[in-house]
DNA sequence: TTGTAATTGCAAATGATTTGCAATTAATTA
DNA sequence: TAATTAATTGCAAATCATTTGCAATTACAA
């Protein structure tokens, strides 16, 4: 048996499972076994994924594809989850942080899909002008960055 | 027969239909009936339809469906028109000016799908900075605005 | 342990878009 | 103007991502 980690790191892991599965709970949700395993890979990974990454992560067998799409459904309307759009007819999704709305952008390589995290936003006082003069109200943004990686450059 | 007319406005109009066979005829392109028919449904509308919005509009029986498919892959290849993606699962088109690449985004109302074209863009300074930040080339974006439009705050 | 609402698997349905193929046609060419 | 041919079209069927129906299973509160 393998003896508990307290570093910083990990135990900022085990914080979030279990802050996740509580959310659930809160909302009168099971936690499943394919739920769990879900939520234990979207952890691990950075970048969004498509729900079939997330089935291929899976141990065969674990859940069938379509549990993975109600799950996402579900994690969507509870806030666990952001579904992003990367234009290329697959839904993506990433874990959301506790009390945050998950608003941000990535960087996508073309040419190999090698995916970067974006920090930068939409700058907040043009959109309201967009809003105010168009007369719209609740305005927000979709907005994804296409590119050639490094890597892809090279290859060239 | 009507007389034709020459008005600032129909002159122009022509003008872009001729220039528009031109591009075709080009490439080795034939100008037929649904082709023109397509061509001519995109002009008179300044926001991005979706391939059944395009047909609805045809005279009935004027072309299949299929071929209003084929007809934008093979008018977005030309770079005659511009492919947006509003998130809900159908892709619009625009028809594009010669020599203009189309690049721009649109305000989408989130009740009722009004759409309004926005001038602004993403600053390239920031995009450019995103770019070198991180080592990609090429780098443009994709972008859409949604909100409330006055109409629907209106009915709330 | 039991009761029950939530969850799951599997098959089938959707909806947008693509593809195969034989018949049709625009645009040359003779 | 008629013959020639590559481009185009219609129609049916195939794909792909995602959703839905339903009966069997299960988490978890009492
Ligand atoms: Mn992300
Ligand atoms: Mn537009
Ligand atoms: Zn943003
Ligand atoms: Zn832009």
């Amino acid at each position: 048996m393998k003896k508990p980690c307290h570093c910083a790191q990990h135990s900022h892991q085990k914080q979030e499972l279990a802050s996740l599965t509580t959310r659930l709970r809160r909302e009168d949700r099971k936690i499943t076994g394919p739920r769990a395993a879900i939520l234990e890979i979207l952890r691990q990974h950075s970048h969004p994924l498509t729900t079939k990454e997330i089935f291929a992560e899976l141990p065969k067998g674990e859940c069938d594809l379509v549990t993975i799409y109600r799950a996402m459904q579900l994690l969507e309307k509870l806030g666990m989850v952001k579904r992003f759009d990367f234009g290329d007819g697959a839904a993506r999704f990433e874990l959301v942080e506790e009390g945050d709305d998950g608003h941000h952008h990535h960087l996508i390589c073309t040419q190999c899909a090698q995916v970067v995290e974006i920090e930068e936003c939409f700058p907040p006082e043009i959109e309201r002008r967009i809003a105010q003069q168009n007369g719209y109200r609740a305005v927000t943004h979709r907005l994804e960055f296409f590119g050639v990686c490094p890597d892809c450059q090279r290859l060239k």
